[in-house]
Parts: structure tokens; C-alpha cells; sequence
DNA sequence: AGAGAATGCAA
DNA sequence: TATTGCATTCTCT
């Protein structure tokens, strides 16, 4: 009778719903929370009840916003806080004035301020319409207001803010189709509206409208390369030449991609989202995505509250893409952003659409072949153990090895025996059990990822369509995702063979290019150290040469171990070297490893000396450069902590290698591509792998694109040294390598 | 369900 | 106690 029991769902959604919204710091909502805890210190002063208890039960979660959910989760985390657990309870606590102290305390803390307080919100007026004429009307509008001249200088100030708005749907197996369902359109500060694909206003329609601007307008937008199957830019549509080194982005209407932008900007984050550069450079809260939708299909969403989060977006886009330029500007990555990476989003689109043929059946054949020699291995794996377990977890695999069977352990990870390969080989000689195990670690491994995980991702097309993403290296490289076709095996025989279910269409070939040592390449570059140069020159066998200098032997008298340690002092270099490191790579010890670092820096002073000034000088600047602008801060150099700080130094002296690596190599799909579309040939580029190059390549076209793929890296950059690239040919990816 | 650890594949 | 990634599986929350 005493007791009030206060539904926390309802007390949330209340609050958030009964006043303007506002978020913390990292953008969640905590408005319904601050509401909350506000009404409950009122009732507890108020004096009417003994008892308090909040209840989360809920029945009808479904119909919840996402935003209510998270604030709700959040009130518990906050009210679990307290003193007398019994507020959560059915009982209810006592309502005393160290509940309502405690609450007092909390509404402080869910602002940044340490009191609630509104912030900035858009100002901008949001609508939608789906009427052709009207639609047509506002396209004009828009281009009206942001033409830019193309005679004059592009101030770069006046944006079209556009925001396409993908559906993502399930297509069975790891496929997921995407679709355009919608997009928003921002060209003043005043208004944007949103237009629904409906109608007359179809997707193509849209498409063609924003391909018009284009020609006249800066377009920006957020994740450009997601919209390209929407619309192709003029200066895509109309572009016959590779890389310029020049400030031609200056004249002319040009797209700007703020993703890419924010990525430039700040390469070391995890992830961008719209959300982050809105806050990051307009101190503006753009709802999040999953808040306003959840895991719901957007063409399901209520038309009135995507409108309103597409048409934010593109005012987002418009707004922040100015900002974005002018800091990429001051960091004089201006040139990197409009000559490599923003032609290079459209390649990588490209590239994408085109895929790659996988032979479904050759994959099945592979993995039944693996499946019969893998439930061999399990039978005699566990008939050594004399259990049966999972082998696949390696705490069991842990208990097996080390208690059961009594092997020599070393206790190397956190949770436990480390069961890692390098661990099993040394105790290879102590049980047979353990070679059993190695291999079908190998052969499972091949199954799960490559044999069953690629056969997943073939569509209707036959071809594997994987994802290249130009915003997650914190180097510059590009990376791949669903699949990953950037780590497809290549060491051993049997995993190389899956190269073989990869193979060009009917009357092509494959073309594939590799930089030969591209990375040492770019060293001997940037150190201008005299002897690698030389060696470069020359056209000598780099590990060997490097053996002949640092074991003091002539050079046609280097055995294959010197050879192969000099090879792997040449990679510690690239990654910048520990000997630890190094030690561990070629099983030395240590203080050997560091006798061949010393004689390595002997032969090559200047190696040494480029490394002292890389650190030195992202030590005084806080980052790394590579030859093209591109720069990553390396916030580790400031640290305390001695291993993070070493770290750091190692980053620094790789990262404007690989960097740079990576600049060259996306020069060279640019020349590469322009060069394909300039010739009209039906070749193309299908896959990248870091320093390789694939070219799906028409029959009658195989000698023209071999010569014209090579020559393209080869000369994408000019360098002290000669620049490198072989290319094979074959009628599958296991040939063609 | 989602996160993190362990493992292993590539350049 | 070497650089950059991504996928899988297991395990815990």
C-alpha cells in the first residue's frame, strides 16, 4: 500500500517523448534517462510513498525505439548503482533522502556538462515528395543555386549534400543485396527534402538527375561508392586520362565523399559514421541509424522519420563537406584526396560489380576431398587422446594436450595453454597425437573459411562480389570483406590449389601483376642509402646481395640459409625491427638477431639513419608521411608505457613505407583503369591484393593488356630505384600467379 | 546476440 | 617481443 512500482519502459518512454531530445557526449540519447531519474527524485521528496521499486519488466518490447531500449538499459546499469539493491527489486527500498541524494547525483552525471543541457540541433526543414514535377522542380532549383563555373576557380564552399538511402536485405547464404530505396537532397542551409523511389521517381531516374548536377554542381556525400550504381559523376563518365600530379581539381565541379574525407583526416579510427562527422565537424547529434531504425528493414520504416534522418544527413554532407576540404587542405592532402582516392572510389565500385568467376562444383569437389582426410585425422586424434572433444577449441584441445596426456606446457595466453601452431610444432617429437593435430588444424582451417566460407558468397552470376574498403587501414591500403579475397591461401601446395575454382569468363584469361619488393623498393628511396640504390640498379637479387653484405661473403657465394635470414632481415626492416622479433622469425637467439641488425645497418648506414629520422621527426610532429601527403598520427609516441611507446617508433618507421606502397599502387589502378576505358577495351580490373594487380582479360586482348599492365606499375611512379612488376597469364587464378 | 580471445590466412 | 588486415570458432556475458 505504501509501495509505488514504476514501470521503467513507461517512465523512459515518457520522458523521452515529453521533451526536445538531447544526447551525451558520444551522441546516445539521454534525455528520456535525465527525465526519468528526474520524475523518481520527485516522487521520493514528495514523501508520499515508503517504498520505491522500479520494474523492467516489459511485454511489448517489439514495439519499443531502439532509443528507449538503450535508455532503459541504461537507467538499470544506473539504478543498479545504488546502495540498497531492493529499488529493483518487487519489495521496493525505503524512499529516504540518500535515494533522492543519489538520484540528484545521477541526473548530473548524464550530461558531459555535469548538468542537462539541450544542444545544438538541426535547424534545417524536412520534407518529402514523390511528385514528378515537383521533384523535377527542385533538381533545377538545386542546380541553379550551386553551379559552379567551370572557367573560374571552384571555391569549393557550395555543396549539393546528397544521402542515398541502401536497404540492406538477406539473399541467402553470406550474400546480402543491397538497395536504393531513397535519397535526400541538401542544396541550401534552409531546407532538404528526401525522395522516396516510387512511382515514376525510380532509382535510374534519381540517377540520372544526380549525374546532371554533377556536371555542374559539387556533389557531397557520405560514402560515395555505395551510390555509384545509382549514378556514374561526369567527371567519371568523361575522364580518359590516369593520375595527374596537378591542382586541376580546382577548376570544375567536383564530388566530394566526406567518409573518405574523415578517413583522411583521422585514419587510425575503427569506424565513420555519418553520426561521428556530424558531431565531429558541426557539433550537430544526427540520430544514429540503429536508434531511429534498429535491426528493421528500412523499406518498413516510417516514411516521415526516414525523410527526416535522410534529409539531416544530406545537410550533414553539405555542410561538413567544406570543413573536411579545408582541413584536408592545411594538411596539404588535398591532392591526395581529389587525384588518388576519390577516382579510386569509383574504380573499386567497379571492380566490385565486375567479380570474380568461382566454380561452385570444383569448390564442393575441394572441400568433400578435405572432409574425408579431416574425419581421418579426428578419428585417430581422438583414439590417441582417448577422449573424444572439441578440437576445434583450444581449451579442450589445452586439457587434452597438457593434463590428460602430460605434454610440456607452456602457459602462454590468458585463459589458458596456448595451443598455437608455433607451440604444437616443438612438441611435434613428444606425442604423435600432435602432428594429427597440426594437420587437421590446416585442413579444418581451409574447409571452414575457403572451401564452404567462399561457396557462401557465389551469386546467381557465378561470380564472388566481394567488398573493397577504402576507409580501414590506418596505412592507406585497401582491404577486403565478405568476402576476404585478400588472403586467399598461397604457402602451402594443398591451400593454393583453392586458386584453381577462381577463373576468368569464357575467351578470357587472367592477367596478374605482383611490384616485385615494392616495399624495400621505397626504402631505398626514402633513405637514399647508396648500396640498396646500387643493388636496385644493378638487378641483383636483393636478399642475396643483402646476405653478401651483412655475412661478409662474395656475393655468388651465398648460401640459400644466409639468403633466407637476409630475406628475413630485410622484412624486419620494412615493419620495423626488435630483434626479439627477428629472433623469433628465424629461431635464433636473440643477441644473434641482433649481430645481423648491427652488420645489416653496417651495410646500409643510411637505412639507419632514415629510420632515426622518421621517429625523430613523428616524435616532433605527432605523425608519419608517406611521398604522397598521406599522413597517420601516431598517438603512441607520447605514451608512457615503454612497449606502447616502442611500438609507436616501429609504426612510424612502417608506416610511410607500406603507406607509400600502398599511394603507388592506387596511382597504378587509376592509370591502369583510364587506360582500359580510354582504349576501349573489354578487359578488366577485378581483384587487388596490396602489390597485385588481376586483369580479367579479353583473349584477343592478352598481349596489349600484359604489356600495358605492367608498363602502368611499373611507371605509376618515378623513384631512384626502377620500379618492377611481372606479370603471368593463365586460364585460372593458381596459373595466372 | 554480441564481444573478445585464440587461431591462422594473406601482403 | 615485427607491419597491415579479415574470418572462423569458441567462450563468456
Amino acid at each position: 500500500m505504501d509501495i509505488l512500482t514504476i514501470n521503467a519502459f513507461n517512465l523512459i518512454k515518457d520522458a523521452f517523448n515529453s521533451m526536445p531530445a538531447f544526447t551525451d557526449a558520444d551522441g546516445n540519447f539521454v534525455s528520456g534517462i535525465y527525465g526519468a531519474l528526474f520524475k523518481l527524485k520527485s516522487i521520493v521528496k514528495a514523501g508520499e510513498y515508503k517504498k520505491i521499486s522500479v520494474s523492467f519488466e516489459n511485454g511489448a518490447d517489439h514495439e519499443l525505439s531502439p532509443a528507449v531500449k538503450s535508455q532503459t538499459d541504461r537507467l538499470k546499469d544506473i539504478l543498479a548503482g545504488y546502495t540498497d539493491t531492493a529499488l529493483l527489486s518487487a519489495e521496493g527500498c525505503d524512499a529516504t533522502d540518500a535515494l533522492a541524494d543519489f538520484l540528484e547525483k545521477e541526473i548530473s552525471l548524464v550530461s558531459p556538462l555535469g548538468k542537462a543541457a539541450a544542444v545544438p540541433v538541426f535547424e534545417v526543414k524536412t520534407s518529402f515528395t514523390s511528385d514528378l514535377s515537383e521533384v523535377e522542380e527542385l533538381f533545377s532549383k538545386a542546380s541553379k543555386k550551386c553551379c559552379v563555373s567551370a572557367s573560374s576557380k571552384n571555391p569549393k564552399d557550395n555543396y549539393i549534400g546528397f544521402y542515398p538511402i541502401v536497404d540492406t536485405v538477406d539473399a541467402g547464404g553470406s550474400i546480402k543485396k543491397k538497395n536504393i530505396i531513397g535519397i535526400s537532397l541538401c542544396y541550401e542551409d534552409e531546407t532538404a527534402v528526401y525522395f522516396p523511389v516510387q512511382g515514376f521517381i525510380t532509382a535510374d531516374y534519381l540517377g540520372n538527375k544526380l549525374t546532371e548536377l554533377s556536371k555542374s554542381c559539387n556533389l557531397a556525400t557520405f560514402d560515395i561508392k555505395s551510390s555509384y550504381n545509382l549514378f556514374t559523376p561526369y567527371e567519371i563518365e568523361s575522364r580518359d586520362y590516369g593520375y595527374r600530379d596537378d591542382q586541376s581539381y580546382n577548376e570544375g565541379p567536383r564530388c566530394f565523399d566526406t567518409l573518405i574525407g574523415a578517413y583522411l583526416n583521422d585514419p587510425n579510427k575503427n569506424d565513420y559514421m555519418i553520426e561521428d562527422i556530424s558531431k565531429e565537424y558541426l557539433g550537430l547529434n544526427l540520430e544514429k541509424r540503429a536508434d531511429l531504425f534498429g535491426k528493421e528493414a528500412l523499406a518498413n520504416a516510417d516514411q516521415n522519420v526516414l525523410s527526416a534522418y535522410a534529409c539531416k544527413a544530406a545537410f550533414v554532407c553539405k555542410k561538413a563537406a567544406p570543413l573536411i576540404g579545408k582541413k584536408l587542405d592545411k594538411d596539404g592532402m588535398e591532392g591526395l584526396f581529389y587525384n588518388i582516392e576519390m577516382p579510386l572510389s569509383y574504380i573499386l565500385f567497379a571492380m566490385e560489380k565486375e567479380g570474380i568467376i568461382a566454380e561452385r562444383e570444383q569448390l564442393k569437389i575441394y572441400g568433400d576431398k578435405l572432409k574425408v582426410r579431416i574425419d581421418e585425422l579426428e578419428k585417430d586424434i581422438y583414439s590417441a587422446a582417448g577422449v573424444e572433444f572439441n578440437i576445434n577449441s583450444p581449451k579442450q584441445l589445452g586439457e587434452v594436450l597438457f593434463e590428460k596426456l602430460g605434454l610440456p606446457a607452456e602457459k602462454k595466453t590468458k585463459s589458458g595453454y596456448s595451443t598455437a601452431a608455433d607451440v604444437l610444432e616443438k612438441l611435434a617429437g613428444e606425442h604423435k597425437i600432435v602432428a594429427d593435430i597440426l594437420e587437421y588444424r590446416g585442413l579444418a582451417k581451409l574447409k571452414s573459411t575457403y572451401a564452404d566460407g567462399l561457396a557462401a558468397f557465389i551469386e546467381d552470376d557465378n561470380r564472388i562480389h566481394t567488398s573493397f574498403n577504402q576507409t580501414i587501414t590506418a596505412t592507406g591500403r585497401i582491404s577486403s570483406t565478405e568476402p576476404n579475397l585478400q588472403n586467399i591461401p598461397m604457402r602451402t601446395e594443398l591451400g593454393r590449389l583453392i586458386r584453381k575454382v577462381f577463373v576468368p569468363k569464357e575467351g578470357y584469361v587472367f592477367a596478374d601483376a605482383d611490384y616485385s619488393q615494392i616495399e624495400l623498393r621505397i626504402l631505398a628511396h626514402m633513405s637514399g642509402d647508396e648500396g640498396l640504390i646500387k643493388a636496385y640498379h644493378d638487378g641483383e637479387d636483393i636478399h642475396a646481395s643483402t646476405a653478401s653484405k651483412v655475412f661478409h661473403v662474395p656475393f655468388a657465394e651465398v648460401t640459400s640459409e644466409q639468403r633466407r635470414s637476409a630475406k628475413a632481415v630485410n622484412f624486419g626492416i620494412v615493419y620495423g625491427i626488435s630483434a626479439y622479433g627477428l629472433s623469433r622469425d628465424l629461431s635464433i637467439s636473440p643477441k644473434e638477431a641482433k649481430e645481423y641488425m648491427d652488420k645489416y645497418f653496417e651495410a646500409y648506414p643510411r637505412v639507419k639513419e632514415y629510420q632515426e629520422r622518421v621517429v625523430k621527426e613523428a616524435k616532433e610532429n605527432g605523425t608519419s608521411i608517406t611521398l604522397f601527403g598521406r599522413k597517420r598520427p601516431i598517438p603512441e609516441l607520447k605514451a608512457s608505457n615503454f612497449n606502447i611507446k616502442q611500438f609507436g617508433e616501429r609504426v612510424a618507421m612502417n608506416a610511410p613505407i607500406q603507406g607509400t606502397a600502398a599511394d603507388i599502387m592506387k596511382i597504378a589502378m587509376i592509370n591502369v583503369f583510364f587506360r582500359l576505358k580510354k582504349d576501349k577495351l573489354k578487359s578488366k580490373l577485378i581483384l587487388q591484393i596490396h602489390d597485385e594487380l588481376v586483369i580479367e582479360t579479353a583473349g584477343d586482348e592478352t598481349d596489349i593488356v600484359k604489356e600495358l599492365l605492367t608498363k602502368e606499375m611499373e611507371s605509376a611512379v618515378t623513384l631512384v630505384v626502377p620500379m618492377e612488376a611481372t606479370c603471368h597469364t593463365g586460364s585460372d587464378w593458381y596459373e595466372a600467379k
